[in-house]
DNA sequence: TCAATGATTAGGCAAATGTCTAAATAAAAT
DNA sequence: ATTTTATTTAGACATTTGCCTAATCATTGA
């Protein structure tokens, strides 16, 4: 929960997570739509895989990342408490 | 949206949410919940209500924080559109 | 009017965060 | 074999965050 929490409190995260919407990315093309350095960008990265947010996998030089959306039903179960 | 987020990124900020669930309560009655010293949960209080998750009325030399569910629907939105 | 109570503001400090460049690792291409 | 390409790791640095104590503001009560 606070590693999601967490990982959400970044517009460049929350940035990452839209753009992997359409499909699955390497590393490389998700860092060509921020202006950011490579590493900036694969820090990111690793916060959104400690959040589960996102899954790699190598595929030879690459790595490919996926968005996870199984745990935005924790968020939406917490959110659910709120309702009514 | 960036302000959402940033008042959701702290346990004691969430856990405060959760006290206001079974009704308003004065910043006092809050801050004995918690270890925490006033002015801290006076800090906390005021970034929740900076992203419009709580109001407050001052009622005599009391304020009174309650929850505003209204923005969760924000949230609710930006998630829905992961889903499928 | 003066003291007490509830709450916020101000200022300081250590830890966490987001960024960078340089260096390391690993696979692919020459 | 060596070089190039993709990515991560390491380390540094400025900014932000979360906490504290002391001081201030505002309302109530003696």
């Amino acid at each position: 929960m606070n590693a999601l929490f967490k990982a959400l409190n970044d517009p460049t995260r929350r940035a990452i997570l839209e753009r992997l919407r359409s499909g699955p990315a390497t590393a490389g093309a998700i860092a060509e739509q921020f202006q950011f350095s490579a590493p900036t960008i694969s820090h990111h990265l690793d916060l959104l895989r400690q959040a589960d947010l996102v899954t790699s996998q190598k595929q030879g030089q690459f790595v490919v990342y996926t968005l996870n959306m199984t745990v935005f039903d924790e968020l939406l179960g917490w959110l659910y408490q709120f309702k009514s």
